[in-house]
DNA sequence: GTTCCTGCAAAAGCTTTGCAGAAGA
DNA sequence: TCTTCTGCAAAGCTTTTGCAGGAAC
């Protein structure tokens, strides 16, 4: 889809980000595959069709879209820093038996009791998704 | 203090964790600061008043006490674990700037809208601290 | 021509694993 | 005695850094 890569293309342009065909990729990937992958998730699925992409550009390609704001790092889960292009506050449950991690909508989050400047908010659960418990 | 240690060795005797010295320091550590260390921080600290411990000791028996639900592992911090001994609900604020994490007594959970068994939640939020942001 | 980007190779840093000796029940 | 614990050494992984060649403007 043209118009498709055209539109990831302005996101990174936007940003200040050169619009090479890796980073439209990485970006593309992201905001057609909302399941949080790690690093290696990325670099698996982009391997296949750009068979030269390395693991550091896809580090270098993800620290300038969280540092502009364009994707979020998640600290949901211990063993890998994940990716979410969704950026509208929402929070995460990640399943301890299978690994999974879905988006939860959050409608009335808390307030913050304190006097500091908040620039992100993550809201994290861990426990046993739905399946993996009807399944024992 | 020897009350002190006999608490904190009867936590891990409850906990089905036989209470080593250096088991109890390692909790009574966490006990005693709330500043959500690293292992590294525990380590270079006690490594003070015990010549030959070890950051596996270290390791080993924040798992264990982690797995008891004895203390919790934060997911704040994206470059390392941290650990916190206060396991009543709370959240976390981490300072991008100095690094801080501070603690956030939370009044009013958001309720969770969807069927899964969750174990635990963590609130965090990063951002710039009072004093960072007062200094500049 | 000059600047920026890519990706290989190496390094760095955190955490886990294997195991032998020590400590405790 | 038998089980459990400790801590050294090594390995495993994720992530970062240095840098040379290549691409884009």
């Amino acid at each position: 889809m043209n118009s498709d890569i055209k539109e990831i293309a302005k996101i990174l342009s936007e940003a200040g980000i050169r619009p090479s065909a890796q980073r439209i990729a990485i970006l593309r990937y992201l905001t057609t595959h909302f399941t949080h992958p790690t690093v290696d998730d990325i670099y698996k699925e982009l391997i296949q069709d750009y068979p030269t992409i390395s693991r550091t550009t896809i580090y270098n390609t993800l620290r300038l879209l969280v540092g502009s704001g364009k994707i979020l790092a998640l600290g949901i889960d211990p063993a890998n820093q994940r990716y979410d292009a969704a950026i509208h506050d929402h929070g995460h449950f990640m399943c301890n038996n299978c690994g999974s991690i879905i988006d939860i909508e959050i409608e009335q989050w808390p307030q913050i009791p304190i006097d500091t400047k908040v620039s992100q908010t993550q809201l994290l659960y861990h426990g046993i998704c739905r399946e993996c418990y009807t399944k024992q």
